[in-house]
DNA sequence: AAGTTCCGATACTATTGAGTATCGAATATG
DNA sequence: CATATTCGATACTCAATAGTATCGGAACTT
């Protein structure tokens, strides 16, 4: 999918191959530079509030240097979309303190759910462009809300295993419910997720549903 | 808060009562088909590519009709989003099967959940004035979702004096479980709220959550 | 009938902003 | 040193559009 618009124009960097060896070299730091600046304001802003001087300015650069790098202002927005998919989970050290409940609690540590809520508000401002890039909304849960799925299923996967929870739990479909409400909490009621809201949905519904023993 | 230009120009229907007696009267069907234009075009198009043109045209009314009743285009939208808020969920024929699962399964036919999609859909379309009018979020909750809340927590009400499910199951919790993540799908995901989904939702995590014997 | 306000339609204006062009300075190659 | 490409900065073009003005006709009051 992509390519909208049927325009001369592609994706990123037109001409990454075909660059001359001649002259001054391209600052390649200065990319991750603006597109920090783009998914802040896009969070602030939404898309269509976000103008590329707004951009150029935030990130001091100059608008030649925006624009030699991304054809178009949709361009450079899918750019910084998928670059948020990075470093979201770190799934080398899930946390194990025991019990599923402590490992529940200890992923969605305020700390780490912060940034993914910053981006998620990002990922609020390209809504309207949600419907011309249908890829975009799949960029956009794949980026910042299945990493947390994923980690909830390895914990969860892991407490089976240890007869923590029902054999027979479907944990594919328990392993979304925190993510997707955590993110539906940030979306569209701007509410933090916090340790009250946390507690609700691990003691009063993911166990539960897990078919885990009361200890509460 | 709110009055974000500092305009002399006030909410909507500025003269509603100061006006005169003379001459033709106003037709006050049109604000109801515009508005339904309104609603249309945010759901396709959002906020910022709605353009004043476009909702004259489809509700064929002249752009003066349309000003004549609001002063702007966000009072408009800002009106077309408390029009949501009627008759989504009718309260005083809540589904009645016998079982909790049926009454659930009921509640979300593909035809009452069909008319709150494209209404959630507007609700995306507008995301981008929800940094500028933080009360629109909790209308668009109140208007979309806080409904099915409630029908869901009067179901569940009524299987708990049935004994059908755990008297000390957290229905306050996971009535909310079922309509946010419907949202939460329809609005990110962009995937539809069908018979699979339900059921996944309804048999593996809000059934087992709530207690009740498995009897599928 | 006279006067007023509504209707849909369309022309107009004033502003905004994406994308382009050009600047002088800096950094690279040969 | 000559040449080419980068950099940030700024000026420019041109299309889109919110909001206003005006039209001829319809509907209402007195």
């Amino acid at each position: 999918m992509a390519e909208r618009d049927s325009e001369k124009h592609y994706p990123a960097d037109p001409d990454a191959t075909l660059r001359s060896t001649l002259g001054r070299k391209r600052d390649d730091s200065r990319d991750a530079v603006i597109l920090d600046a783009v998914i802040q304001i896009l969070a602030e802003s939404g898309y269509e509030r976000m103008t590329m001087d707004m951009v150029a300015q935030r990130a001091k650069a100059g608008k030649a240097t925006v624009y030699r790098r991304w054809a178009s202002k949709s361009d450079m927005v899918l750019d910084a979309v998928k670059r948020m998919k990075r470093e979201q989970v770190d799934f080398d050290n899930l946390p194990d303190t025991g019990s599923l409940r402590g490992n529940l609690l200890a992923l969605s540590r305020p700390q780490s759910v912060e940034e993914t809520e910053r981006k998620l508000r990002a990922m609020a401002g390209v809504a309207t462009m949600l419907s011309q890039h249908p890829g975009l909304a799949d960029l956009g849960h794949e980026a910042l809300v299945a990493p947390w799925v994923e980690a909830n299923y390895a914990l969860m996967d892991r407490a089976r295993t240890r007869g923590e929870i029902a054999p027979d739990a479907d944990i594919a479909t328990i392993s979304q419910i925190l993510p997707s409400m955590a993110a539906y909490r940030t979306l569209l009621q701007h509410r933090p997720v916090d340790r009250a809201f946390l507690l609700a949905m691990i003691d009063e519904v993911l166990l539960p549903a897990l078919g885990a023993e009361r200890t509460i």
